[in-house]
DNA sequence: CTTGCTAAGTTAGCATCACTAACTTATGTT
DNA sequence: AACATAAGTTAGTGATGCTAACTTAGCAAG
């Protein structure tokens, strides 16, 4: 008897207290931007939520679980951004593919903690079959996307391989810039430019 | 009367119990090998090494002490591997170039989590001036070779600039291979094989 | 050789954390 | 109206980071 699956009236009511579960992602979130994941402890987050410390044992496993599902809701947030930034300069043009990077970059920018926690070493984390899922599939699309150009541009060489050079030089952009290691040899660095630049050596070369 | 200055024999020895200084660093590597700087303690560092979880705090301030000097060790670790590399394949070379960014490799690959130590979020970290200062001297030797290659090879464009596609992207391939986000999409990536095919093509453009 | 200073260890204790067990409240159904 | 149960509580366990106060051992001077 699982009460979960009508709740009374549209999207997010529970029982008691409201959706314990939805706040305590929330208070997580906002607690992972200020103090990052290894130093966010769960009883604060309670405290945010102002329910006792036993409260999220209720709706989580663990205190992983918690960080599982917000990378769950990270990739898919992703996702959608690439998917904007494709839709609105075009699919298959370079352009299009630059737009992706940035989306990508922009991700990481706005959501450091998330995107650590999504792409960062956690073993526990990655093996989590919602995670891993939303991972692929998230990934299945940009090297999809730039299969797209490689057949439109009639660029030879492996796509795949394409897509995966370019995706380490974003993900390089992305993570130099979020852990402030530009900083130490060229502060103020713009990493659109960067990106604009690199792109379209990587894709023709 | 700080008896630090001259101890009895050559290089090691201390009062006591020999030398409980790297012995603790010792044992916090092994940890963080197995099991990330996030799951290590500092009282399993203190079974390893064999004493009491309050010995410690006799030469070190913090915990976080213990992860500045092994990250401090990391960068002149990877300041010797790239000079190894650029000595053996040629300084301003192509060749040398490559062999750099592979050495950044395979520092990444061989000890992932003084890696992570070293250029991950980690504000308190990223301050200790030490720390700071050997990561600077680190990466301004990289982008003299950078220049380096560039005057030599009569390279237009912005030598500083190339030097930091290049360690970009390195560093995407590094933080990708040690996080396992590879293995999602392309399992048994050669990455030695996408560095050698990418470098020429951001050096030149 | 003894005396004493002090570096380097110890035990004991504090506050905090993740998590569990057992109890209580309140909600929707019958 | 009664009840079954989801969702919250308090209380308790063992582990952690760190501190305070005590003990031990190495070195130097008398």
């Amino acid at each position: 008897m699982t009460a979960n699956e009508t709740p009374k009236s549209g999207t997010k009511t529970r029982y008691h207290h409201g959706d314990l579960r939805q706040a305590l992602i929330a208070a997580t979130r906002e607690l992972l931007v200020e103090r990052g994941a290894a130093n966010f402890t769960l009883a604060d987050a309670c405290r945010l939520a102002g329910v006792s410390t036993a409260a999220p044992y209720k709706h989580f496993r663990d205190r992983l679980e918690v960080l599982e599902e917000i990378a769950e809701q990270g990739f898919n947030d992703l996702r959608e951004r690439s998917g904007a930034a494709i839709a609105t300069s075009g699919p298959g043009t370079l352009e299009g593919i630059i737009a992706m990077g940035q989306a990508y970059v922009a991700f990481a920018v706005a959501e450091p903690a998330v995107f650590r926690l999504m792409f960062g070493q956690n073993p526990a984390l990655k093996k989590a079959k919602d995670v891993s899922d939303s991972g692929h599939a998230c990934f299945a699309g940009v090297i999809d996307q730039v299969a797209l150009f490689c057949s439109q541009n009639a660029v030879q060489g492996d796509a795949k391989a394409i897509a995966l050079t370019l995706w380490t030089f974003v993900h390089g952009a992305a993570c130099l810039l979020i852990d402030d290691d530009y900083q130490q040899v060229a502060p103020g660095l713009d990493v659109e430019a960067l990106i604009r630049t690199a792109a379209p050596k990587l894709l023709v070369g």
